[in-house]
RNA sequence: GGGCCUGUAGCUCAGUCAGGUAGAGCGUCGGACUUUUAAUCCGAUGGUCGCGGGUUCGAACCCCGUCAGGCCCGCCA
């Protein structure tokens, strides 16, 4: 069984009602680690309608949290901001300082700023949550009654805490953060509480009272969570191993929230995302890779697979690169595999059935749309780049899949994946294996392999090349004819052109290369090779 | 120091919950295709299941210990 459908198992033993959520920090880029977050989500809530369940998704913006620093990506102006809450301070512009027009106009948050295009991103991957903003919603009163609570059982709440994350709290804590005079959650302590005000000191002399229910403040993490649990009616939610370790925040949540008087949602503890060879995906480091970017690559079904295909707790090392190549060429064979039929034999071991309901599985959550059968397109990603190289235009290249009977029509779904291919080519992702590269100078090393026979053929190359019309049929007719005159195989002068032009053993359909190419330079470098060897 | 997760073929992983002859894909190698889609098809290759004990008729799986990597226990997702 898939993982996400163990889960949706787990939830329907617990009732047949539930509110999936998620839950991301807009505080600077997102990245596909958060696609993590909310794909495992998703994959849940899907799986889970899929078993007859009623499922709400959401994705709380965690709005109401403080800016912690000034990243390297902010301006120097953003100094007055730490410490303020996301969605109350203006967007950075291009220059990395405050938008303050826009703030003011529109009311253009750092949140706002951020989110947006992740929820683009969202939208073309078919993931379509419910959206609760978290400030919003402290001030709209919606966490009136548990932070009331909260700050009623305030010891309580301390003894959780401090019992089961082991760590002593200071004297001066309280379960509610207020805004200090500056609109700040730090360089400030609490000296009072009368429900519904908190009282306040902060660092620069001033005092006040934070009304909690009017969104004067939030409720520290560790309590923050459990109570958007406990107003949202959470029953499910997955996130990140940080937060899933012994004494970290699930743990406290998890009995804090009884205490709210709600019952902890069902858990699923998911590893981070790295890239490859990079480590740790961080957006202040710069090591990072944008949804945006990521479907600029490859269509969502493939980013979808990526997460699908691996179970929750497995790390992903994400590969732009070859990786990417072999995803795709993965879910090429996925989609074109049918399961019911695979799982009708009767000889199947417990072991086969399971691999073959995974791999049924992660291509169902997959789909972008959910129910919708994935389409193979019968094009693998490397005959693609192959195409996308030596072609410059695209009616060629449906052209050539057309005239090898790869395909009958062009889709939009094909003319989707062909743009994104050419915007990979184009990229510092695109790996170095897959590009097509005729040689500039002879390859010494390999000519010198060249038996006796192959030299011949090499200099016979040279004459047909040089007679033929220069377009793809002919080439390609060309090359094994060269080692026909010889009566050797045809194969053995495709050794030789590789060897002579690309400097390597096998390779890619040459004539439509060579057509793309100068006549007269593919001559001079043959001509070239042919007098290294005398 | 305490805890959680991970460790299985060259690579990515499944299999661990319900113990029953070590699996898949990729890679590699070989063959086929008398003009090659780095294609396709066929075949082969490949593992002291991190290590050491224990329980059991039987352990990758359960128990104890141990090593390695990651993470948490700092009002930070």
């Amino acid at each position: 069984m898939h993982w996400a459908d163990v889960a949706a198992q787990a939830l329907a033993h617990k009732g047949d009602t539930h509110v999936v959520s998620t839950g991301i920090t807009p505080s600077g880029e997102f990245h596909i680690g958060h696609l993590r977050e909310i794909l495992t989500g998703d994959m849940i809530a899907r799986a889970s309608r899929n078993a007859g369940l009623n499922v709400d998704f959401v994705f709380i913006i965690d709005s109401a949290d403080p800016l912690r620093k000034v990243y390297e990506f902010l301006g120097p102006e953003y100094e007055q901001f730490v410490g303020n809450q996301l969605g109350a301070i203006p967007a950075p512009k291009e220059d990395g300082n405050p938008d303050w027009e826009r703030f003011n106009n529109e009311g253009w948050t750092y949140a706002n700023h951020f989110l947006e295009p992740f929820l683009k991103a969202l939208e073309e991957i078919g993931v379509r949550p419910r959206l609760i903003d978290n400030l919003e919603s402290y001030r709209s009163g919606r966490f009136n009654e548990l932070s009331k609570i909260a700050c009623d059982k305030a010891d309580e709440i301390r003894e959780t805490i401090e019992r089961v994350s082991g760590r002593e709290l200071p004297a001066d804590w309280f379960p509610w953060s207020p805004l200090n005079s500056r609109g700040g959650l730090d360089k400030v302590r609490v000296t009072g509480y009368e429900y519904p005000l908190v009282h306040w000191e902060d660092e620069y002399g001033e005092s006040g009272s934070s009304d909690l229910t009017k969104g004067e403040g939030k409720l520290p993490w560790r309590i923050d969570w459990p109570a958007k649990w406990g107003w949202v009616g959470v029953t499910c939610e997955a996130f990140g191993k940080d937060h899933g370790a012994a004494g970290g925040s699930y743990s406290t949540g998890r009995e804090i929230v009884q205490i709210l008087g709600h019952e902890p949602p069902h858990p699923l503890v998911y590893e981070w995302i790295s890239l490859k060879g990079k480590g740790a995906m961080s957006s202040s480091s710069g090591n990072t890779i944008g949804p945006i970017e990521a479907l600029e690559l490859v269509p969502p079904q493939i980013l979808r697979l990526l997460i699908a295909k691996s179970k929750p707790n497995k790390a992903i090392d994400f590969d732009t690169g070859m990786g990417l190549v072999t995803l795709a060429d993965e879910f090429e064979r996925l989609s074109s595999r049918n399961f019911e039929q695979e799982l009708a034999q009767d000889d199947l071991s417990r072991r086969q059935k399971v691999q073959i309901e995974d791999a049924a599985g992660a291509m169902r959550m997959a789909a972008v749309v959910s129910g919708q059968d994935i389409q193979a397109t019968a094009v693998t990603f490397r005959h693609l780049a192959l195409l996308a190289q030596t072609k410059k235009n695209d009616a060629d290249v449906w052209a050539s899949l057309q005239a090898s009977g790869a395909i009958t029509e062009t889709t939009s779904q094909l003319q989707d994946r062909l743009d994104r291919m050419r915007h990979w080519i184009q990229s510092s992702h695109f790996p170095e294996e897959m590009r097509i590269n005729i040689l500039e100078q002879p390859n010494a090393k390999m000519l010198n392999e060249l038996n006796e026979v192959e030299r011949r053929i090499l200099k016979e190359l040279v004459e047909s090349l040089s007679a033929c019309e220069w377009s793809s049929d002919e080439i390609g007719a060309s090359i094994p004819q060269s080692a026909k005159n010889l009566d050797e195989s045809p194969r053995s002068a495709f050794k030789v052109a590789y060897a002579a032009l690309m400097g390597v053993e096998r390779g890619p359909r040459l004539a439509p290369i060579l057509a793309e190419m100068d006549k007269e330079e593919i001559l001079s470098l043959l001509k070239a090779c042919v007098q290294l060897l005398e």
